[in-house]
RNA sequence: GGCCACGUGGCGGAGUGGUUACGCAGAGGUCUGCAAAACCUCGUACCCCGGUUCAAUUCCGGGCGUGGCCUCCA
């Protein structure tokens, strides 16, 4: 399940301003999103919520943590009383007096303590609202992912995931919030908080100019001169765990991209098993170990060669993570064309050449090849030619 | 200022209280007209300073560096 948070005030000013519906404004971001994930490789969720299709839970939870005693009402506002949740922080590792002290809070009139937050907010006559017990209004950050996981999920659900820059305030309130309303029983059995990305050694950020998206790493030539294929930017990032911070280079996409198109040489048109390798699928089951398991993988590759069985694992084993689908190796070099046939009359002269032990000549044609990016092999069975990567 | 995470060989990147993954690059060899591919061989690294221990990269404390969070404000 991925959740859509449509409802934040900045979609909200955003819609008024364009006297559209949320709805129509959020769809054309939402698609693209959505797109690009495929791209990447990843399975469409089972479900995909959306706050707009979900204000009845909202408001119902929000009268629940009120029933219970964790929420007050203040000037039109709902609150989430923290000092009411003694756990509050076990998430972040954070005390209250700690946060309190740190001084950055900011101390609105109406809060009981300067860290509770917002579960419902009033809304404008004029403003984009629904009706509640209230009055009206629109839901604070935070209280949508609760109801929306607990209106699919049920109150306790295994993994919860996002990025480590959400462990606080949002991951956090969640926690006060779902498990304030359902007496203390968790929101999730585990947390997955994947690390951060830097492109190129320097965080990635629009004043720095190096701000870039996947749309544009698959369809312009904006990351080291190249379009990249979406297989090659999976493969990119299972090669750091999850939790660690990576650093987004064109020199790992083309390492990577190297290491991707020697497998397809080796594995395209080749038969698969139907399972995936026992001792890499351990290695995921550590804690999501992908370095771990790509390593297994590169030593199944060393047999694979002579081996048309661990060929069969290794190929199967590729597809389960979702990186290699019987690909070609020049498949993984996007937006670049090569003539087939140029490649082959120049093949053509530079055997005769060599026939003719014209061994200069033979080299010249080859430094040619080289630079319309093709690679020669002369083998047992005749001259073949590859893109080079 | 407070809190959190991270700091591994040329690069990328796992992991572990002692026998030192894996990939790329690099070196040597077989092979080749020359190459490439393939195959064989080669890397004793773990930010700094203390401490605990028979033994620390791995645990504890301190420091330095990098990154993140610490604002829902109608």
């Amino acid at each position: 399940m991925r959740n859509i948070t449509d409802v934040e005030d900045k979609i909200i000013a955003r819609a008024t301003e364009r006297g559209v519906s949320i709805r129509d404004l959020t769809e054309g971001t939402a698609k693209i999103y959505q797109e690009d994930a495929l791209a990447l490789g990843n399975l469409p969720p089972t479900l995909e919520p959306r706050v707009t299709d979900t204000m009845p839970e909202i408001v119902a939870m929000i009268a629940k943590l009120v029933a219970n005693n964790h929420a007050y009402v203040a000037e039109g506002h709902v609150l989430f009383d923290v000092a009411s949740d003694a756990d509050y922080g076990k998430l972040s590792r954070r005390a209250l007096d700690e946060m309190i002290s740190g001084a950055r809070v900011e101390v609105a009139p109406y809060k009981k303590s300067p860290m509770d937050f917002v579960l419902w907010k009033p809304s404008h006559a004029t403003m984009i609202g629904w009706d509640s017990p209230w009055g009206r209004g629109r839901p604070g950050w935070h209280i949508e992912c609760s109801a929306m996981g607990e209106k699919h999920l049920g109150e306790t659900f295994d993994i919860h995931a996002g990025g480590i820059d959400l462990i606080f305030p949002h991951h956090e309130n969640e926690i006060a919030q779902s498990e304030g309303a359902h007496h203390g029983r968790p929101i999730a059995n585990y947390w997955m908080h994947n690390g951060f990305l830097q492109v190129e050694g320097e965080k990635m950020s629009k004043s720095l100019g190096n701000f870039i998206t996947i749309r544009e790493l698959l369809a312009e030539k904006v990351f080291g001169g190249q379009q990249w294929h979406g297989k090659v930017m999976r493969l990119a990032m299972l090669g750091t765990h999850y939790r660690q911070p990576t650093d987004w280079t064109v020199e790992r996409l083309l390492q990577t991209r190297a290491t991707l198109m020697d497998w397809a040489r080796l594995l395209h048109g080749t038969p698969a098993t139907d399972d995936p390798h026992d001792e890499f699928l351990a290695a995921l089951s550590d804690d999501l170990n992908t370095p771990a398991a790509l390593a297994v993988l590169h030593g199944l590759f060393a047999t694979a060669r002579s081996n048309a069985a661990d060929r069969a694992r290794l190929k199967r084993t590729l597809n389960f993570l979702g990186v290699y689908n019987d690909e070609k190796d020049a498949d993984f070099i996007v937006g670049q064309t090569i003539d087939a046939a140029a490649v082959e009359a120049l093949i053509a002269k530079r055997i005769a050449a060599r026939k003719a032990k014209d061994f200069k000549e033979a080299d010249r044609l080859r430094a040619e090849l080289t630079t319309m990016g093709v690679a020669i092999e002369d083998g047992p069975s005749g001259t073949t030619w590859k893109v080079m990567s």
